[in-house]
DNA sequence: GATAGACCTTGCCCCCGGGGTAAAGTCAAC
DNA sequence: GTTGACTTTACCCCGGGGGCAAGGTCTATC
């Protein structure tokens, strides 16, 4: 079952591909994903192929995670990542990127709030009658020019 | 500029695939991306290959926007241009697949702000200085398993 | 030492909702 | 007849991976 470390190699905390994905509740294949994406750093290999992971990778998989729960795309997450991975830039250059997300994120729900609204409206209007399809008020005003037609 | 009608064929309200998609705003692209996908009829052609719309082929795209700007998917939006083609669905059906998007939407509305709470957290824990990225509360809440650390 | 079976490798095609491109054909207007 | 806007089909691209195949490798158990 693998259960031991792949221990030919030396080193303290060495994790094969799904092993470190389990710990960050990925995929494995999420986790090569973003080595070709450019998202994880090529890891060390055993003699075999085997991908080797240390706790960096851990750290590094787990921000990439939380970063994608708080909306952020992985072209986003890949921009951060190397903020972090700078030494010369500062905790207000990741802050800004932040607050342009928040920003972002902000309107689309205010778009889908209107989406909602305008369901709403189609639910209220047609007032739960079986009438036939081809006098439906919904499908009247969504084939409307925009514009619901007085019913 | 192909400002005349088609004329060669001789029906009242003959559209090219432009015009269609230009009276509903969408792109020639799109109209033909939904044919394919069965959402529009296959049009009568001209002897040339030019596809031929008519008036209700308007209605049908304009439903199409519509119900996508109200958040369905195009699979949803063909189901309800089924129930609307068949004689022998009723308004009723119509409805309760409004109401289930509706709940979904609900839904989606929910996660997308708990991110921006989300966001919110990390904007107030980086107290707005300037310190490096080494230290920055931001990138140590993303890169800890779930839970933020005492700053 | 053999075998089971869980794991790993690379490589490739799939989903949605289209966007964009190319090369070539067709149309109306001047 | 020429211009230039329009059309046709066919194909590849985006995000964020999922899933599969064919084969190699590892550990545990007999």
């Amino acid at each position: 079952m693998l259960q031991g470390m792949p221990s030919p190699t030396s080193a303290p905390q060495q994790l094969t591909v799904g092993r470190l994905a389990a710990l960050a509740d990925v995929s494995a294949n999420a986790v090569r994903f973003y080595e070709r994406e450019g998202l994880m750093h090529v890891p060390a290999k055993t003699e075999s192929g085997y991908r080797l992971y240390d706790a960096e990778a851990v750290q590094r998989l787990r921000f990439i995670k939380q970063a994608q729960h708080c909306g952020f795309t992985l072209s986003e997450i890949q921009a951060l990542l190397q903020l972090r991975d700078e030494t010369s830039s500062c905790c207000n250059d990741v802050r800004n990127k932040v607050i342009e997300k928040k920003l972002e994120l902000e309107a689309r729900i205010k778009a889908m709030k209107a989406m909602s609204t305008a369901l709403d409206q189609l639910i209220v209007d047609c007032s739960n009658d079986a009438r036939p399809v081809g006098s439906c008020s919904i499908l009247a005003s969504l084939s409307g020019s925009a514009k619901r037609p007085a019913r």
